[in-house]
DNA sequence: CTGAAAGCGCTTACAG
DNA sequence: CTGAAAGCGCTTACAG
């Protein structure tokens, strides 16, 4: 790989940095050497850390900025200091609906200054431990846990040794946040959206049992229908695993079993656009025939035929709010967010039953 | 937050580590002083990085064993040497395709020990390179680049500094490889398909031209076009970015050009989804009125009503290759990687021309 | 083959 | 208010 005509004698220096090179390894030492000031009070200053006379501080100021100085976030992270980089535990990146999440969390940090460190726990208790011990190892200053499987009392442990913030349940503790969608809520307008438009026959699709999310979302089905006084039938209720061959699964299922139903709550819209395959399959029409309305109102769900009336789970935001929860956090200031409440989209693959 | 109970004399330690914490913060010292040799030979033996005599070895990893000691990649890429980490620069976290890709690099990676640094570079060449010096700050042993918009100079010179790889284009340079799918070949494909099944009106739904992505997969269609004998008419080309109102829009424009095509190739799936709203609307079915074919097989394609017909893009193993190209790489051997040819995947989007 | 020492770039008690 | 010094946990010349 030597090239003959290389030059023979380039300092260290020179060999480390080519001409159109980014991100000159500017240290510490050599703003305080330029600032004609120590280290130290670079750092405090950098930090905010102690009350710096005026004088050297713009001297500093200056400094970095005629460097182009940015501090090493390893170094930092060694010396036992923040790292600004939090941890995002999500359970698979190429979720549609938690890639939503994820770009709002990227976003909302990136704009303070911190990296996000993606993990996937996998819905699996053990891999998110995992995952929190690689984070620790590499010294993130926080840890974002997107609705896991991890038990509440081994979160609140977590908390003890940096600041926590967890979405998809309600956990008090010090040191952590969690933030909760109203699942309950959105399952139980879903149904009393169909309920309204006059169906009485309500099928409902439900997630992953192991997950809150789809377990809250089933209980606001039923409290609908109890509230409408349609009795609970457990035959129309069939599980898809949230994604979308399940959803077909269960619509199949629900067929075969000659089941009769004029309307479907999907609990999320993936499994609902499985639904919609197996209908077709059956040629049964949405929605003259049966009704459906999913759940998360994925960025894809107003592109299917008919467009998918679902509930609205702002993902975007609640990525956001993740992320300044932690940063309030990091800052000992105690969040007070709010997740915004669930809402039924109309479009087009519900009607009133005739 | 100060809890009167709260045990008064805490020793540091303690304090750090409540009971049922992961990931003891036990040090190479420690290690050392276990198995009674300093420091630098447990450093060497766990890089591998000096012949040692079997005795101390073992007692190295037995007490590695014992203690369960993971080494911390802060300090370790402080110090100068790997950080066990790689950067990955994406466009958008919550890209449908790319989003698989992404995970098929974790999963890769974490395998060989490794962790991921997701950062999007939204499209940007400016972005990306910012992405860069975020990357290289942290000290990321290698880089992997899916698709930008940096410049192949840009590019080398980053190889210069460490190893890189970059999909979506063909570039040769010292410590970098690239992995290009061949895009027009499956552009190429797409239509020729649509040739063979009578088709002679073709419209084409073109994604962004500043992506080379685009580009070729348009050249691909003319290049089968012109194989077939068919003329090339750019009013049957329209431009969609990559994006399912894009498409949608596309498909008005020709429309309301009163373009008459009896086929569409799109150079995405997403395009074809804002494709079938926009057919869907002026009562045109898919097939029976026109045929068409996406390009990327996401994985809700085959949920599409009717499942649409695709051509794979091997986006997991694209993700896997890229974490093969930039782990061999970082072993100084050169990567010999080849990227899955594109293929048609037949569904129920298409049919002959009546 | 293997230690002792210096150093990676910062932070943070410790002393003025 | 501000330095000099030690230290974070490792790696890597430098000397045996």
């Amino acid at each position: 790989m030597k090239s003959k005509s290389a030059p023979l004698n380039l300092s260290k220096n020179a060999l480390k940095r080519p001409i159109d090179t980014p991100s000159p390894p500017v240290t510490l030492q050599m703003v305080a050497d330029a600032a004609g000031v120590s280290a130290s009070t670079v750092s405090r200053i950098l930090n905010g850390t102690a009350i710096v006379s005026e004088l050297k501080k713009h001297a500093v100021d200056e400094a970095v900025r005629r460097l182009a100085f940015v501090p090493n976030p390893v170094a930092r992270g060694l010396a036992g200091g923040r790292t600004l980089s939090i941890g995002v535990i999500t359970q698979s990146i190429d979720s549609p609906f938690y890639g939503v999440a994820l770009r709002g969390i990227e976003m909302e940090l990136s704009k303070a200054g911190y990296s996000s460190l993606f993990v996937s726990g996998r819905w699996d208790a053990q891999e998110e431990a995992r995952c929190i011990d690689i984070l620790r190892g590499r010294r993130v200053d926080g840890i974002i846990v997107l609705t896991g499987r991890l038990s509440d009392a081994k979160l609140r442990a977590c908390a003890k040794l940096l600041p926590i913030v967890v979405t998809g349940r309600t956990l008090k503790a010090p040191n952590l946040v969690s933030l909760d969608f109203d699942n309950f809520k959105g399952g139980k307008l879903a149904t009393q959206y169909m309920v309204s438009l006059g169906h009485r026959r309500i099928a409902f699709i439900a997630g992953d049992p192991k997950h809150p999310d789809a377990t809250e979302r089933l209980r606001g089905y039923k409290s609908a229908l109890d509230e409408a006084g349609i009795a609970f039938k457990a035959s129309l209720v069939a599980e898809g695993l949230f994604h979308e061959d399940g959803g077909h699964l269960a619509v199949e299922q629900l067929l075969n079993n000659g089941e009769e139903f004029t309307a479907i709550v999907s609990a999320n819209d993936q499994m609902a656009m499985g639904a919609y395959l197996a209908l077709h399959r059956k040629k049964i029409r949405v929605p003259q025939d049966v009704s459906i309305i999913g759940f998360d109102n994925l960025l894809t769900s107003s592109y299917c035929l008919p467009p998918l009336s679902t509930i609205h789970h702002p993902a975007f935001e609640l990525g956001q709010l993740s992320a300044q929860a932690i940063l309030q956090l990091l800052q000992g200031v105690a969040p007070k967010l709010k997740v915004p409440p669930p809402e039924v989209v109309v479009r087009e693959s519900t009607k009133p039953l005739t």
